[in-house]
DNA sequence: CAAAGCTGTATTATCCATCATACAGGTTCC
DNA sequence: GGAACCTGTATGATGGATAATACAGCTTTG
């Protein structure tokens, strides 16, 4: 029979010791348990704990100090970028921080099948076929495969779609865009991915796939989204709304700052908990929608 | 040096061909190549081919025919679950499925720091802190780590818990909800989730954490999701909302029917379950005959 | 300073994933 | 039927991950 593919054990303390850290039981500055000591917790050997201690470094979930021992990193200095259900990156503007699109390929071509589905092209339809890579202050976080239906392709270069966002190009081009559907997951990276996104193939990825349409119903663009969990997440708020007997969240639609605040409410309902009144981001968009 | 803790050759297999199946490169019914030909394209021996196709098969994107050949199973049959924003169930409920909770842990303690401070905690104030995992069909597809201050706790018992909805139970005990944060992100299952989720540890996973507030702005509930990917995703619809100058995009709070038509067509296959129980599979190791 | 930790590094032995190969049995097609 | 594929299975050889052990150098503590 096949013993199933196992993880190596190294990787299996990786993941125990960083689920601990993440969820906050070992808090930042910390001392780890000692080398000695996290092997014969685990029933390994010190070289094994060593290889799990090196992945926890390079991610920068702890520091090592020899002679002295092994400390959780405050992580509050690597924070991912947020982002809202847009898809817009909120403080990144306010920061000033760059983004720069390499485009990894170009082409066109007839899609498979899934995708020729889900823009509800005619049999044997070609599209363009675009992959890009984002990166913030020179480092990647996104990989997005595009494909968008030939005609509408062919009003661009490909070194527009290099430079602007792919969506205004489509509008540019005359199309309406009016309703868009996505949806959002998770899987592994595997060997392209991981190696544009300067990733370990099998490192975990959030995925984001987005189908927009125009108003007649046909789509316009399909988007895959891969982005490294460490460098992006999707943050919203949420407000009650309904009547008592059905009562659900929705989307606040005021606007982002929702994590700033999130995060800078916490001080302040600590210390002073008079309503004072949420300060309205001052928009400093970069204008670069 | 040390030799970087590399994912096995397998896995590497396996991650590459789920990449081309799930892209839609593979469609569905497509015979893929001989296990001597991709053996001979990855460089690898077949041995260690057909370890990744155990795996692909064990999740159902491929099926496998002696003497015939491997072919990419049609995987609109396994469909995950989908879930809109507010973390409803949609179509859940028109279906007539029924979910079921287990209760993992139950019990009240001073929490981490950073579940404390997020929840706007006094220094010391104790929480309940629950771990339940859901099923859908029987099946595992979430496991929720909540935590909520003990004066709220107090209100219910560890049975209602694993009975009602938790936010049921906040609201019930006088306390308003009225707004809440949260982000949605992808990390790899340790040991504990991947148990209870029926996965193998490093499975990439979907997380929601989510705080919600009361009015004042204090913390009443600070939960940390992890969902199985192929279960469980986040659909949203979105409209083109914003004048010209600053077009974006909005969710869209009329109802979905977008995602559930795709799913509508049920063809249920007769393959669903075989009679096997999937309570614990024996880890053979090893058998001869 | 000295003792007791700790991390960093090296060495050798063992175990497991992978390799290379061979063969059995089923399917497809001529 | 029979050739040419395919998947299923078994074998021994090999290399990399891990184990067990030892020691050096640093930090903290008394």
């Amino acid at each position: 029979m096949k013993s199933a593919v196992e993880p190596l054990k190294a990787r299996r303390i990786y993941l125990l010791l960083r689920d601990r850290i993440v969820a906050g039981e070992l808090p930042p500055g910390r001392r780890l348990p000692g080398e000695p000591v996290l092997a014969a917790e685990h029933a390994v050997s010190r070289v094994t704990v060593r290889r799990a201690l090196d992945l926890l470094e390079k991610e920068g979930l702890v520091q090592r100090k020899a002679g002295s021992g092994t400390f959780v990193h405050d992580t509050r200095t690597v924070r991912p970028i947020v982002a809202d259900l847009s898809n817009v990156l909120s403080h990144l503007i306010d920061m000033g921080r760059s983004t720069d699109v390499k485009l990894l390929s170009f082409g066109y071509g007839v899609p498979p099948e899934s995708i020729a589905e889900s823009l509800g092209l005619k049999p044997g339809e070609r599209v363009q076929r675009s992959v890009r890579v984002r990166l913030i202050d020179g480092e990647p976080f996104s990989y997005l495969t595009t494909h968008v239906p030939e005609w509408i392709g062919l009003t661009y270069s490909e070194a527009e779609l290099a430079a602007r966002p792919l969506l205004e190009l489509i509008e540019r081009s005359g199309v309406t865009t009016e309703r868009a559907t996505q949806a959002i997951n998770a899987t592994l990276a595997g060997p392209e991915p991981a190696a544009a996104l300067d990733l370990e193939i099998g490192s975990p990825l959030l995925t984001l796939t987005r189908i927009v349409y125009e108003p007649s119903g046909r789509g316009v663009e399909h988007l895959h989204a891969l982005y490294r969990p460490d460098r992006y997440s999707f943050h919203m708020d949420l407000v009650r709304t309904g009547s008592d007997g059905e009562r659900r969240w929705s989307p606040a639609l005021g606007w982002p700052r929702g994590i700033d605040k999130s995060k800078a409410d916490k001080n302040k309902t600590e210390k002073n908990k008079q309503g004072e009144k949420p300060t309205r981001s001052p928009r400093v968009t970069k204008q670069r929608s």
